[in-house]
RNA sequence: GGCGCGGUAGCCAAGUGGUAAGGCCGGGCUCUGCAAAAGCCCCAUGCGUCGGUUCAAUUCCGACCCGCGCCUCCA
């Protein structure tokens, strides 16, 4: 049974399947801007990309994978000269901080990740055939701009009817929409290519126009055709890229290729808040990954955190709900073990489930997959996990198979890697000689001076947990 | 103003035309010298408000109230 999705825009639920005639699923997703650290706003769209990518793989497509790099903007240039370094050096430092955050969060590579500056030359054919149709237009200052009002159809993702708008004096930031600022003959015109200015500093690249830029919009456009063909199947990002940017890269390929359909599918995950509040710099409460393992939290609670909610609803971020994700990461990780025990696996075994008897069968996990299936339900799946490892059953070694090899798929197809929770750090010598001691004076039933010892290590920061056959120093 | 989303227990959050999944917290119990861990049990006559349709509505329709997003920086 296919995986079925909401699409922006038809609005409508529709099955997920390559084109007729291909075997492979083509998608692709905005990826970041490097000038910075990514925050986890941006990390719960890249992971519920992640977890439809593997949800369609379970289901047993072959899909593709494309998400780009954004390296030249404004954004980027700026950044560069700020910290006295070029371009290249400054957006790959960025880089490589966003593949490490992606690696920890258990995010699959993708198949293909572009950069918009390996791909200025493609830009520039797409501008030019757009110039040529007459879609677009070249400025006094050699800029170049797509005409909006060419474009049969502009606004068909959004929904928005741009001919009953009132161009806005200012935009979401508060800042002045520069309108008047280069000589555009409509407002909605936006930018394909921007002329050489001299605070582009050594970023500029030749064109049929001059030297310049290309703009924002046109390096997906550029990019998806390059790597997934003049159509694909399914286009996805943020929210917020619906319009414009989505809206233009429709309009761009569309009108310089001549075939409509550019994306089947669209998909859009809707925005974070956190504490209650639309998260910005100014109200301190932009987390990056790095801050929240700063206190404490490991990458797969965060990600826990982040896919608790639908999709398509926008999630409340508190450091509670991460104390929530840890509890119930725990629980899934108690219920799997008692499962690993009934099949008589060991917790590697499942963490490499390539054993044969655990790829076979859904297991009691069937209504799990189901819902996962419909619409990317994680809030629902993981629902049905938990009613599933709470239910009383009478396991034998062949159903807890079953069951975990459901579970196994699951748990991939949402990315939770189980039993990763760092191992007891290192325990200082004088506290492990305090453990050792009260474990001793615990076996003389000398309670009073294990007791004594507990408290001595509470005041150190360390609980001491006790087993029949032994005990563990935590990190309180 | 235009387009869109949402209001379900203390918190988070699914879902359905036939009477509310799940997680967290909380409470109880079992186990345990203590503590913890773990396991088991309990925890919404109620799904923003008011009308309507229906044998039956939280679920459909309408109105209203409240919160939020986008409308050319954004994942």
């Amino acid at each position: 049974m296919p995986v079925l999705l909401h699409d922006t825009m038809s609005r409508e639920m529709r099955p997920l399947l390559p084109k007729a005639g291909k075997s492979t699923f083509g998608m692709y997703c905005c990826g970041p801007t490097v000038y910075g650290p990514a925050h986890i706003g941006n990390f719960r769209t890249f992971i519920l990309q992640d977890v439809l990518r593997r949800t369609l793989e379970v289901d047993g497509l072959k899909v593709k994978h494309v998400r780009n790099i954004t390296d030249v903007d404004d954004k980027t240039i700026r950044g560069a000269q700020a910290a006295k370094t070029t371009l290249t050096e400054f957006t790959k430092t960025w880089t490589d901080k966003f593949h490490a955050d992606c690696e920890a969060l258990g995010l699959l590579a993708p198949h293909v990740e572009p950069s918009a500056v390996a791909h200025i030359p493609q830009q520039v054919a797409m501008i030019k055939a757009l110039v040529d149709k007459g879609h677009a237009y070249v400025s006094k200052d050699g800029s170049v701009y797509f005409k909006v009002s060419s474009c049969h159809g502009y606004g068909k993702l959004s929904h928005l009817d741009l001919s009953k708008r009132e161009t806005q004096s200012t935009n979401s930031a508060g800042e002045a929409n520069d309108s008047d600022e280069y000589d555009r003959e409509s407002a909605s015109d936006f930018a394909l290519w921007k002329s050489r200015k001299p605070e582009d500093g050594a970023n500029f690249w030749p064109s049929p126009w001059g030297e310049g830029r290309p703009g924002w919009h046109i390096e997906c456009s550029a990019m998806s055709l390059e790597h997934l063909g003049v159509t694909f199947d399914l286009h996805g990002g943020g929210i917020d890229l619906c319009f414009p940017h989505h809206e233009n890269e429709i309009a761009q390929s569309e009108c310089a290729t001549g075939i409509p359909g550019f994306a089947a599918h669209w998909f859009h995950s809707a925005h974070l808040l956190v504490e209650g509040e639309k998260m910005s710099k100014s109200k301190g409460n932009l987390y990056t990954l790095d801050d929240l393992k700063a206190k404490g939290y490991s990458p797969v609670e965060v990600r826990f955190a982040l896919i608790a909610g639908h999709y398509r609803s926008s999630l409340n971020f508190t450091i509670k709900g991460l104390e929530d994700a840890r509890s119930a990461l725990n629980k899934i990780e108690k219920g799997t073990e008692r499962l690993l025990t009934a099949a008589g696996f060991s917790k590697e075994e499942f963490a490499a489930p390539t054993k044969q008897e655990i790829q076979t069968s859904w297991g009691r996990f069937a209504p799990a997959w189901e819902v996962l299936q419909n619409d990317l339900n994680i809030p629902g799946c993981l629902g049905q996990i938990f009613t599933v490892l709470a239910s009383k059953s009478d396991l034998t070694t062949e159903s807890a198979r079953q069951d975990l090899s459901g579970l196994a798929k699951i748990l991939f197809a949402l990315g939770l890697k189980l039993f990763t929770s760092a191992p007891a750090q290192g325990v200082p010598a004088d506290v492990a000689e305090l453990g050792a001691k009260r474990w001793a004076a615990k076996q003389a039933k000398d309670f009073v001076s294990a007791d004594r010892l507990r408290l001595e290590l509470v005041e150190l920061g360390w609980t001491m947990l006790d087993r029949k056959d032994g005990y563990d120093l935590k990190k309180s």
